[in-house]
DNA sequence: ATGGGCGCGTACGGTAGCGTATGGGTCGCC
DNA sequence: GGCGACCCATACGCTACCGTACGCGCCCAT
């Protein structure tokens, strides 16, 4: 067992640290993201880091590939084909990001994607992650009679919405924000081919963190 | 006049220093806007950027300045109504941003927007830039005949994919490209209660840098 | 011609951050 | 009970950057 003194203070393995890493990333961005800063937070020196990190970017990758691994559970979880219930799994990917639910990950998100536009390696990443993506909505939209192109057209005006609007600030503009959301919900999800009627959101699909 | 020895070397002044940070900005992103790499760039020593400027803060508040002034002009010459010719002036909007045209524009575009995401001061600026852009973009497509509601849901749509596009990668995803444009287009801005026909661009409305 | 302000260079102190070197403490295990 | 393996602290050199102090040349007006 651990020493009595030593409390909550765990040993820290390389998880922890890419933990903590997200923390930041979330709240600062990936400039904010210091091996010093990081293992302050953590009550540690960074001492500690380097041996569990050869250096920064060490850390960087990991942070990458948990982040994308992370995504990738989340959106097989959230697209895995419910007969019948596939109208109501896009309303639930729209509704994830685009409501405030979950800001945590959006900012991350943004953070990851911001990263990705100087950095070749973050790009990569962020590439596997948004084909995967759009292939798993894809298969949400083509499971409800949507033609293939029209299905591509939807779930990729889909995914830039979520972000796009997490990226805007429009306080003042709109009274109704609630209708906002569901109209815009209905021009991204309700196609003329679509068979069944629309959903107006029953029960959640799956819990996801993401 | 100049002295024939100081060539190019004209004397900075304020603006000078902002279209550089610009520049800066444009491809380092806000944590990569440092006076000495600025002054550097400039062929000076930051000797100068302290007579011009009372810190890099300053500098900071005057690139916000800057840059909403001139989304504020561009939104406004997109948008003044030329009768008949509204559905078209959408789709330019449209196409500034989302077609590869105006790179640098959109990377400012981004990077301001990552900087208002823990800035107040910027996400002031951002605030109002999308306030005017949005209500002109109604305004828009209020005079092709859209109802109020849906014309605010339309050109919130219209905004979020814009900048959303610019986020993802999407090579891999589609072969037909600009048919992906195309349809998101249409999906965006073509609505039951338009009286015209749908545009297929024509001549361009008018040359904005935006 | 000359004095003063404008525009910039030089030099300095201070902080933050990266990566390294090295030593120490705490386990498990024989 | 001693020996590694594991985990972390301390201390250091180095670079980048901020902001300040100060000095110097140039131009214009008197």
């Amino acid at each position: 067992m651990e020493s009595a003194l030593t409390k909550t203070r765990i040993q820290l393995d390389r998880e922890a640290w890419v933990l903590g890493a997200m923390e930041i990333l979330a709240e600062e961005g990936i400039a904010g993201l210091r091996v010093e800063v990081l293992a302050k937070r953590l009550k540690v020196t960074k001492g500690s880091f380097y041996w569990h990190f050869q250096d920064r970017h060490d850390l960087l990758m990991a942070v990458l590939e948990s982040w994308k691994e992370g995504r990738i559970r989340d959106i097989v979880k959230q697209t895995r084909i419910h007969p019948g219930r596939e109208r109501e799994q896009i309303q639930h990917v729209i509704d994830i990001y685009s409501a405030g639910r979950s800001r945590r990950g959006m900012m991350i998100e943004l953070a990851v994607r911001d990263w990705a536009r100087r950095d070749p390696e973050a790009a990569a990443i962020v590439a596997e992650v948004d084909d995967m993506r759009l292939r798993c909505a894809r298969e949400l939209f083509l499971a409800c009679g949507v033609p293939l192109d029209e299905a591509s057209s939807r779930c990729m005006l889909l995914y830039a919405y979520v972000f796009g609007t997490s990226l805007m600030i429009h306080d003042k503009f709109d009274s109704d924000v609630a209708r906002l959301k569901r109209d815009i919900s209905n021009l991204i999800a309700n196609s003329p081919s679509m068979k069944a009627a629309p959903a107006t959101l029953s029960d959640p699909v799956e819990a996801g963190e993401d």
